[in-house]
DNA sequence: CGTTATTGGAGTACTCCAATAACGGTGCCGTACT
């Protein structure tokens, strides 16, 4: 008789060349074994990606993975393809129609264990019925943030990941990510409807990234000023920049300099974007300005920088754009160049609202009968991001039922359903504008940075780093709450709250001076401890 | 959402100012072209 845990380890060494896996890992795996769903919270480079690919050999059955980006897809089955293991496949509309059909085939066959595709393609009835045919036997979301941060709006499929899930009669699911404070994991388990999932969360902790923050009023001041840190800080290095344009103007101002420069935004053809990824993988560019999209699938220990010349929109996005530098574990600099107006941007950016004439559309065609996605599409005239939103907020506040892939309304009125779907939308907008404001806070606290960024991701550091700018300072030893480490205080992080006029909330970061709280109806929400203290704001509820 | 660039009108020869337009990120997909 051999254990679970004996076959993981038999065929992860035999099959997969794994010496030795981590008690994370196995623990992911067992439970998946078991038939229950995961979710794992494990930094790049931990091997999240075997926590699913040796269990998936020994369930009867395909895998499905979802992974957000096409060159992820590949890169992960061409990893695949050199272990011992069955068949990897992907589903894209950019690979020919030759490979998706012989996918589809060696699916059915059983010849293939491992299939990739984007949440996207799961809003097709065939290929879902496709799915329910093969027998998945586990479902895998990878880089699950994405069900969080893009599925409430601009990819509005990955809120739609849960329902076929479902439709698969429910394999055992399992969430990977390396970047989700607490509330984006309760998201992800809500949106992907994982039933009691084990959670794994390493520590968000990395010491060896020296974290500074400098504030400018002249935004020219700062351009100069970068250009000058970049030319000395140690290289290879990334450069964050909030627009395109940005990208161009700071790359053309570096290689000015004769710094060895790539800039990288989605405006690029994919061949130029190729290059410039590969130019630096391989160590032909010191240094890339990028947006956002430079960062999903990049690999490289030895970035001895991450410099955001710009604020991000989250601290989310923040965290995961500096987790790229020192990977190899040596000392890396990490530094957020700061201008207030960069907040006004990333506020324009999340400001879109659901356009009501979409949500209008979507009830009034559904009034001739249930429909399919596509059919939805076709009666209504939407475009499929705008129609998959709708019904998305029209679901989430049961104005419509989704059902073995078919669209119906419910039993509210118009008026109604609209009213409701467009506060369920100014909700989450509250929350993601919300989330804005952090981001000057983490700019301008005069605590300890790493302790405030820890303490976003529910972590707790007691005291102050040392290793930070404002610890060099001395500012950060004026700033560490009285009652760190002291278990009765009260308002300690993650203790539920309720405040009169806002209703219930957590309490996540705590400073000397003042508490941040995420609020269900308001987002987060800095609160002065003096105003807490006099006006006794916020009542400790139960758990 | 708010800044910056452009246009346009008034009224008179080149300038002033108000109104208006343009602009900012992330990727699937599928279809129409070359």
């Amino acid at each position: 008789m051999t254990t679970a845990r004996e076959r993981l380890q038999r065929a992860a060494a035999d099959r997969f060349d794994f010496a030795e896996l981590h008690p994370d890992q196995l623990d992911g795996m067992e439970h998946l074994l078991e038939g229950r769903d995961v979710l794992a919270v494990l930094p790049t480079g931990a091997g999240k990606s075997a926590i699913y690919q040796v269990p998936a050999v020994l369930l009867e059955g395909p895998t499905v993975v979802v992974s957000p980006l096409i060159a992820l897809q590949h890169d992960q089955q061409q990893g695949l393809a050199e272990r011992d293991v069955p068949e990897a496949v992907t589903v894209n509309s950019a690979q020919p129609a030759a490979r998706t059909t012989h996918a589809w085939e060696a699916l059915a066959a059983g010849e293939a264990e491992y299939l990739f595709l984007a949440p996207e393609q799961l809003d097709k009835d065939e290929v879902v019925e496709r799915l329910v045919e093969a027998g998945v036997s586990l479902f895998v979301v990878d880089e699950a943030h994405c069900v969080s941060e893009w599925g409430h709006d601009f990819r509005p499929d990955y809120l739609r990941v849960g329902a076929a899930i479902e439709r698969l009669g429910h394999p055992p699911v399992v969430a990977l990510t390396a970047t989700a404070a607490p509330p984006v994991r309760a998201d992800i388990v809500e949106r992907l409807g994982l039933r009691e999932p084990r959670e794994i969360v390493a520590s968000f902790d990395r010491p060896e990234l020296h974290l500074t923050v400098q504030v400018y009023a002249d935004d020219d001041l700062r351009h100069r000023e970068i250009a000058e840190r970049v030319r000395e800080l140690p290289k290879p290095g990334l450069v964050y920049v909030a627009t395109r344009k940005e990208a161009e103007r700071y790359a053309e101002a570096l290689s000015g300099l004769d710094i060895r420069t790539g800039h990288y935004h989605a405006g690029l053809n994919r061949k130029r974007r190729e290059e410039v990824h590969d130019g630096f993988l391989a160590g032909d560019l010191d240094v890339v300005v990028a947006t956002s999209a430079f960062g999903m699938g990049i690999d490289k220990p030895d970035v001895r920088f991450v410099l955001h010349a710009a604020s991000p929109g989250s601290l989310d996005a923040y965290y995961q754009q500096i987790g790229r530098a020192g990977r190899d574990g040596g000392d890396a600099t990490v530094e957020l160049h700061h201008h207030h107006e960069d907040l006004r941007l990333q506020r324009f950016l999340v400001a879109r609202r659901p356009k009501p004439e979409a949500l209008h559309a979507v009830l009034e065609a559904l009034a001739e009968g249930p429909a399919t996605g596509k059919e939805l599409g076709e009666r209504s005239g939407l475009s499929a991001q705008r129609r998959t939103n709708a019904v998305n907020l029209l679901e989430q506040v049961g104005a419509v039922r989704v059902e073995e892939g078919r669209i119906s309304r419910a039993d509210l009125s118009v008026p109604e359903a609209v009213d409701a779907a467009v506060e369920a939308a100014e909700r989450h907008r509250r929350l993601v504008r919300s989330r804005i404001d952090l981001v000057r806070e983490y700019a301008e606290t005069g605590g300890c940075r790493r302790r405030y960024l820890l303490g976003y991701f529910g972590e707790e550091l007691g005291g102050p780093c040392g290793h930070c700018d404002t610890c060099e300072s001395g500012s950060a030893a004026e700033h560490v709450p009285a009652d760190v480490g002291d278990e009765d205080a009260g308002l300690t992080p993650s203790t539920p709250v309720r405040h009169p006029e806002w209703g219930d909330g957590v309490v996540l970061a705590t400073e000397a001076d003042r508490l941040t709280v995420l609020f269900d109806e308001r987002g987060y929400t800095t609160l002065s401890r003096a105003a807490v203290e006099e006006k006794d704001l916020l009542d400790v509820r139960e758990a």
